[in-house]
DNA sequence: GCAATACTTAAGCACATGCTTAAGCAATCG
DNA sequence: CGATTGCTTAAGCATGTGCTTAAGTATTGC
């Protein structure tokens, strides 16, 4: 009851399955009702509705329903958080290295790495 | 027996516990061993050692034991393939609202979108 | 209205994940 | 050499995840 988890802990773990990854590739190429993302994917309706809630729990994707159709479309800003968290590790690694070659180049700079 | 996953599966199931993240925002610091890693965690070493494993399995992290030390440090280029994953369908996306624009713009193409 | 369509809900089950504690083992230190 | 340090292995357990089938509930077409 008391387990409220950060954003990009649920939004990696919906990137983590292949099938949520493969609906993720349709929905950039336009917007699909549920039936046309189920369709290739060899799975039971259901089991796609709840990768489906698990893409609409992250915010990837966003769902309306139009009369008994329900319409799915990308929600690209909320994957830019993932990218972003990503990028900026590798920056502090990269900042980390760039000051390491000054350091060896200019021996008067001290207490570098762990 | 023959659940071979995709490497991507691997790397951002990785990516989405939040101790393993702590583990990565660490290591962009600089390589670290086991118990420095462990120091922040509030676990069992043991614990943090399988989260250590899972990082290393994904190729995010690289590990090296010299004499009863085992010293960790990040794999940039492993954090970027997730990185280009998502970019690639932004990408996607981004590209097509272009030809939707284009398409607003002048009458003359067809079949855009659904 | 009646049936087909397009989802939706619920229950259940196999397996994976994230811990724990208890033992172990190899590399220093005194 | 014997004790301490730093990690490692193993077992066990609670909870979560990814499906399934069966039985709904609205919409829409005839």
């Amino acid at each position: 009851m008391l387990k409220q988890s950060d954003p990009l802990d649920v939004l990696f773990a919906a990137l983590a399955d292949p099938s949520r990854r493969s609906m993720i590739d349709r929905l950039s190429r336009g917007s699909a009702s549920m039936s046309e993302l189920a369709a290739p994917l060899d799975m039971s309706l259901p089991a796609v509705q709840q990768h489906l809630n698990v893409l609409a729990a992250s915010g990837i994707v966003s769902t309306k329903k139009i009369g008994r159709v329900r319409s799915c479309s990308l929600e690209p800003e909320v994957l830019n958080q993932a990218q972003r968290w990503i990028a900026e590790r590798r920056q502090i690694w990269a900042d980390r290295l760039d000051r390491l070659g000054m350091f060896l180049q200019e021996p008067e700079s001290q207490g570098e790495n762990r």
